[in-house]
RNA sequence: GCGCUCGUAGCUCAAUGGAUAGAGCAUCUGACUACGGAUCAGAAGGUUAGGGGUUCGAGUCCCUUCGAGCGCGCCA
């Protein structure tokens, strides 16, 4: 899925802290001089290389288009001389790739500039958009369960990296406010006096559960629901929307509590529920109407959108008005689309939702478009997301049966970072200990969720996410900890290194700068791809890079002053780039575990 | 029936059309009373579900078969 979203000049000309993107400019100079083609039609493929410090593969579709030998082209190229300032080796290797080897001058200036950088060299957006991310969505009067754990914590870190590159984000969270359901919840609340009481935070769902049996057993209160739903509909009864609104706040604080505890920045003021797009229906279906484009078919006021069949193999229509002339999802979602796009003034729509959902989103994307309202430079991107599934590869379920319950999920995380804290760091403070083992959990069940490809099923594993090793939070977060604890031992300031001309003698050396230095291309993948598991690869490879340097490479132990400044400053960025990593996911970093 | 998603090492997962398909776990062999061992170095492990095609080059794109999961007219 492509978002578009660096369409054009891929990036902001800022503070270069990429090498592979700065030696693009030079590289399609000289391909441009070796071919005589003009140099801004030419892709020249710079890719990282385990052979190089980085690889050049353009001469190879070069030579194809032009009946040439791709090598001679990349040879050709090599001998304009336009590479040799900012690297020390050129080689022309195999059919015709160009293996590059920077100068120890070069990466040193780049990772000055990415130190010097509150972003750390992450470029902004070649263009700052308005971006509406739809995730979370969990239904007033029901808990949350495993089956939002997903679209939340994606959004949630979706959202972070957008604002990181300069995007004005705009959070929704559209919650399931509205709809039959509300007659029974309302005439419950009247039975109980007009208060609902508290929620209950270990069963949310039990006064939807307790509506619902009253609901199936006893025919008049069946009536006075309906009677209620009516009343609802019309938003003019007075004490109807006074309960309707008492419900929806209680929800609105029992998710508050969930977010909270999972650290997700959603608030109730995010929250842009089903309810609010009711009155604008009459008037989108209205502007259908205007457009032709609102059909009758079996009763129903339907848009036939092309390209989608049934089960017999006839034609699918988007119904947006049920024959009873009760509005749908589609109706609510098809308005929502309009709402994002012409109030809200959005860009690019953003929805964190299932895959089982794609049809219907695709199907009302259509209807916008042909209503001329989603239409370039305004455009909407399915986020999908396969299933969390139990050891036995089933969808994940509790004891009971019943989807388990986000909360509890949390609350287990944190019981056992807790423990695992208890176990290896018993001689911090309790309180220091209660907050680490928090964030240690916390983080391990985000990590989890947001590192593996989004798209695919993925089985959840309460040893795996908080294992201190492997790809994993903990293992991040001990890395962190460890760059901490030098200059804690050295008693250095970790900002008095920034301008210090990082040390690039040992291979080590040179592998992690070459890793930091890929922060800012890393971020913009992860944002074009919308899969937050790109972010997370790379902080682990990241990692990995590092513990290596620290093995080979001792910092404090080194005889000379200059090599541990070098060192320390190499320590310094790479604890800023996990930390900044880490908060774009949404997970915090101790400075001691 | 039509459509969507997925299939990579024993397990869990990577791999913007580029060179010899990479990690982690587990297994095996080593290192060091440690700048924090919650570590590191190494070994072994593959017909990328099968078959065709496009391409200089395919795990990746196209077609097809098989397998798994999920959608498909008035709930959301």
């Amino acid at each position: 899925m492509d978002s578009g979203l660096e369409g054009g000049g891929r990036y902001d000309q800022g503070a270069m802290a990429d090498p592979l993107h700065t030696i693009a400019a030079p590289m399609r100079e000289a391909l441009s001089r070796a071919t005589g083609l003009p140099a801004d039609s030419i892709d020249p493929v710079i890719r990282p290389s385990e052979r190089a410090d980085a690889q050049a593969n353009g001469a190879l579709a070069l030579g194809k288009q032009l009946g040439r030998s791709p090598r001679d082209v990349a040879e050709a190229a090599v001998a304009t001389g336009l590479l040799a300032e900012l690297c020390s080796a050129v080689e022309v290797a195999g059919p015709g790739f160009i293996n590059l080897t920077f100068t120890d001058e070069f990466l040193a200036e780049q990772l000055r500039d990415a130190a010097a950088d509150p972003h750390l060299g992450v470029r902004d957006a070649a263009v700052a958009e308005t971006v509406v991310v739809d995730y979370s969505a969990p239904n007033v009067a029901k808990e949350m369960h495993v089956g939002h754990l997903r679209t939340t914590l994606i959004g949630d870190a979706l959202v972070r990296m957008l604002e990181f590159v300069g995007h004005r984000v705009i959070r929704e969270n559209h919650v399931g406010d509205w709809g039959t359901p509300f007659g029974m919840l309302i005439e419950h609340v009247e039975d109980l006096g007009g208060e609902m009481g508290e929620t209950d935070l270990s069963d949310p769902g039990a006064f939807y559960k307790a509506a619902r049996s009253k609901f199936d057993a006893d025919d008049a209160f069946k009536e006075r629901a309906r009677q209620r739903v009516t009343l609802l509909q019309a938003r003019n009864d007075e004490p109807t929307m006074a309960v309707w609104q008492q419900i929806v706040d209680q929800s609105a604080d029992y998710f508050d509590v969930v977010y909270g505890r999972l650290g997700v920045l959603l608030r109730r003021d995010d929250i842009v529920g089903e309810s609010f797009y009711q009155p604008y229906m009459p008037t989108m279906l209205a502007r259908l109407d205007a457009a032709g484009l609102l059909q009758e078919s079996d009763g129903a006021k339907v848009v036939w959108v092309p390209g989608y069949t049934n089960r017999e193999g006839e034609p699918l229509p988007l119904i947006v008005q049920a024959r009873t002339g009760g509005f749908n999802y589609a109706t609510s979602d098809l308005t929502c689309v309009i709402d994002r796009i012409e109030r809200l003034q959005a860009t690019l729509l953003v929805y964190v939702v299932g895959t089982p959902q794609s049809q219907h989103l695709q199907m009302v994307w259509k209807a916008a478009e042909m209503m001329g309202v989603l239409v370039p430079p305004a455009r909407a991107v399915h986020v999908n997301f396969g299933s969390v599934l139990g050891a036995d590869r089933k969808m994940l379920k509790s004891r009971s049966g019943e989807p388990e319950m986000l909360l509890d999920l949390v609350d287990v995380a944190i019981e056992r970072g807790r423990a695992a804290v208890a176990e290896r760091a018993s001689d911090l403070p309790a309180e220091e200990r209660d907050e680490l083992g928090r964030i240690i959990g916390v983080g391990a069940l985000r990590y989890a969720e947001l590192s593996s490809d989004r798209i695919k099923d993925y089985v959840f594993d309460w040893d795996r996410m908080l294992a201190f090793d492997g790809n994993t939070a903990p293992y991040l977060q001990y890395a962190h900890a460890r760059i901490c604890s030098i200059f804690r031992r050295a008693g250095i300031d970790r900002a008095s290194v920034r301008s210090t001309v990082p040390s690039l003698a040992a291979p080590q050396e040179r592998a992690l700068a070459l890793e930091l230095l890929q922060f800012d291309a890393v971020v913009h993948d992860t944002l074009e791809k919308f899969s937050p598991h790109r972010l997370c690869t790379y902080l682990f490879d990241l990692a990995q890079t590092f513990t290596a340097f620290y093995e080979a490479c001792p910092v404090l132990k080194d005889g000379y002053e200059s090599t541990r400044d070098g060192r320390l400053a190499l320590c310094d960025l790479t604890a800023r780039v996990l930390q900044q990593g880490l908060a774009l996911l949404g997970i915090a970093v101790p400075e001691r575990m």
